[in-house]
DNA sequence: GGGACCATGTAAATAGTTACATGATTAA
DNA sequence: TTAATCATGTAACTATTTACATGGTCCC
């Protein structure tokens, strides 16, 4: 098995041709809430996944810009619905916020406050954005079932961070 | 700033000595909806930070087991407050399953919905476990507020996860 | 005697972040 | 013209996992 940098890559590329760029956001908009690539790992990961024969370049000549346009191969394809029979991982989490809380004692109230606001205002931002989302798609297409069932997950893990972050702004102010 | 393995270790050393191995369990029991730490980390973290005199050893003469009672220093105790002014960096988070669930139309039905069974059984048994030991706690008492606060945001993340699984699992029936 | 759990550690491989570097296009 | 966004990439560093290795203690 690869990284799982490239099986996220190979399935947003077996739904459609893609640049590095457009796959960074793809990831960013429908996965944020339970999944985060950066370019350090998308382009290098790239590359090797076109060594190994996964995806191909479709050169875009009609596009002044430079950009690359990949494609899954069979190979590729195949490959991806292998890694789709083993059973997940144990998943990692990591929010520094929530360590802070817990030693909280170690600093002010109002440090610990400026964190949760700020907290809370980003994932208040991502609710936001995955509600819109939702709504600009067309929920009789099946094809977008799954889409749809991931954006739940991230509304109902943002709301469970948002509500505890009210309890505790709310419950802790001086 | 040192690796964050290194703060939270810190953080439960300031709030009394431990060994390596009560430290994993403590991480696993009480972090373990938002932090994970492995052995691997853990062990050659302690060595470092003793070396850089953060933390210092604790013989346990009267134990005969070979455990290494680590507590934290004056300096340890500094360097930690000083991050703790730091506001927490961008979460990280990684949930195999939600991917493999985006890309269930390249596997079988059951294959998703026994990785969703399994999932849940999972945060079924994290979410008892947070609730039995938030039972255990004397609400009463000040110093367990925080370990109470982030027992709670565990408890309603897992809730979210589950009421995921369950949507999904009943409506997703053929 | 055996299973569960306590307890520690390393080496090798892999994964992942960050900073740096570059430059085009689009729209106000 | 300038800011935002599109677009790609590398090098150095740092972090992390995994497998391996070992042995003690507690309790039934």
């Amino acid at each position: 098995m690869k990284t799982k940098t490239r099986y996220v890559l190979c399935g947003l590329l077996a739904q459609g041709p893609q640049t590095g760029y457009q796959l960074k956001k793809l990831i960013d908009e429908r996965f944020k809430a339970f999944w985060n690539e950066s370019y350090g790992q998308i382009y290098p990961e790239l590359k090797s996944m076109l060594e190994d024969e996964w995806i191909e370049i479709i050169d875009k000549k009609n596009n002044a810009r430079k950009n690359t346009i990949y494609r899954i191969t069979e190979l590729g394809y195949f490959e991806l619905k292998k890694w789709m029979e083993i059973k997940p991982e144990k998943e990692s989490v990591r929010l520094e916020i929530l360590l802070k809380t817990y030693f909280s004692s170690l600093t002010s109230k109002k440090t610990i406050e400026s964190y949760l606001i700020q907290f809370k205002k980003e994932h208040d931002e991502d609710l936001k954005q995955l509600i819109q989302l939702r709504k600009s798609l067309d929920l009789e297409k099946t094809e977008q079932k799954d889409l749809i069932n991931v954006i739940n997950f991230g509304i109902r893990v943002n709301e469970a961070y948002l509500h505890w972050c009210d309890e505790n702004l709310t419950k802790g102010l001086i």
